[in-house]
DNA sequence: GTCTATAATCAGATAGAC
DNA sequence: GTCTATCTGATTATAGAC
């Protein structure tokens, strides 16, 4: 269909742009889980990256702005995963199935909380800002982030809808109320703190927390 | 005893002082607990005090350490709580009795995480900053602090081994995993989220964390 | 000890050459 | 688009009069 040169050296450049780009939303992404959003600064980021402060403002037009292409990117990660875990088994590539085709909406949803956990401990999990910030008042105004969140949401809600249906998920609380627990095992300081500790390896933290999270710390006699 | 003017005026001076510096960390603890550590500035705690800011720096010699006291404060106010738990019913104060005495090791540790979720629904619960920063170190080098954080721990891990022993705590969790977990429950999102989305009374919301975190997602059969 | 005024620093953002 | 050098504003902290 191309046949001229143009159009293809421009398909090159834009390539090395989104390149570019990915590099820096990658660094962005890592500080973001190590640091937080206030501790991360943008000398920082170009450091990483290995370019110099000004040229990152070519590509971001804020700190803000820089956060949040991180945290869309984070989302569109967890929908491409959801995806996965939503597609019949034939269909299913290896990623989307670390335990045996999870079949339940609850097996779903511990096979996304797991996921989580694991790209918490990866180092490669943004957290969000749990105070106002900046920050929050940008995400709020992005279009692409809200979209994601919403689309991640409905999907964990249908979920959680039918595992309480399924007699699986306790009916009393309010899919609502599960959503944001579930959503608070990303940024649960729990996970850190055991891992500060050193006491166990990453495999038994996630073990403990799926299990606080799911059966809860009383014991189970069923 | 003392018959003399001068000391009476120094303790009055004193008092004075004592005074002016609880209304200071008073004002960090709800500032605290409101913005976080990296949000507060010292601009806004001397205009909530009313002081100029030179004068808080006669007080406390940095941010850290105003910080700090606001923390060691509420280690206290912890600590008073759970002596008054720990004490025989019949020395308990109405305050320490919202449920009707509670017995059990579990029943003990369940009495503290509500008491701490009203503290934060109540906004007066300052958060530790979930990532690494100066008030981190600050706090780690605070003799009073890290007394009464290992005073709160060894009073609650003692509970914690204890309900396990009366089988009402998953034995399978380290006990160090189940301090954190309620630890947690300080700075738990979850809440704050509910609260803004405003659909849920103070009480409705904790009942709801008190159930994630005791009884799990999972339905209970039992 | 409290105040006003100011120093010192740091971080987000920009100018302008190439 | 990338760089060096700089601006700007916010924030911690202090000097010095009273």
């Amino acid at each position: 269909m191309t046949s001229s040169l143009a159009p293809l050296k421009k398909s090159f450049k834009a390539q090395m742009l989104e390149a570019r780009e990915q590099a820096i939303t990658d660094s962005v992404n890592r500080l973001l889980s190590e640091k937080g959003f206030d501790a991360m600064t943008v000398d920082e980021v170009a450091a990483e990256v290995g370019i110099a402060k000004a040229s990152l403002y070519k590509h971001f037009n804020s700190k803000e702005e820089l956060a949040c292409a991180a945290m869309v990117q984070a989302m569109q990660k967890a929908l491409a995963f959801l995806e996965e875990l939503q597609a019949p088994p034939g269909l299913q590539s290896e990623l989307a199935a670390p335990t045996q085709s999870p079949s339940s909406a609850l097996n779903k949803l511990k096979a996304t909380t797991r996921w989580t956990l694991e790209l918490k401990l990866a180092g490669q999990m943004p957290t969000l800002p749990s105070h106002n910030s900046t920050l929050r008042a940008s995400l709020m105004a992005s279009r692409p982030y809200m979209d994601g969140l919403m689309n991640v949401s409905d999907k964990l809600g249908a979920w959680i809808v039918q595992a309480q249906k399924d007699g699986d998920i306790n009916p009393a609380l309010p899919p609502i109320a599960v959503l944001y627990t579930l959503y608070a095992r990303a940024c649960d300081p729990v996970v850190e703190f055991l891992k500060m500790s050193e006491l166990h390896s990453n495999e038994e933290i996630i073990e403990m927390v799926m299990s606080t999270c799911f059966d809860g710390l009383k014991i189970r006699k069923n």
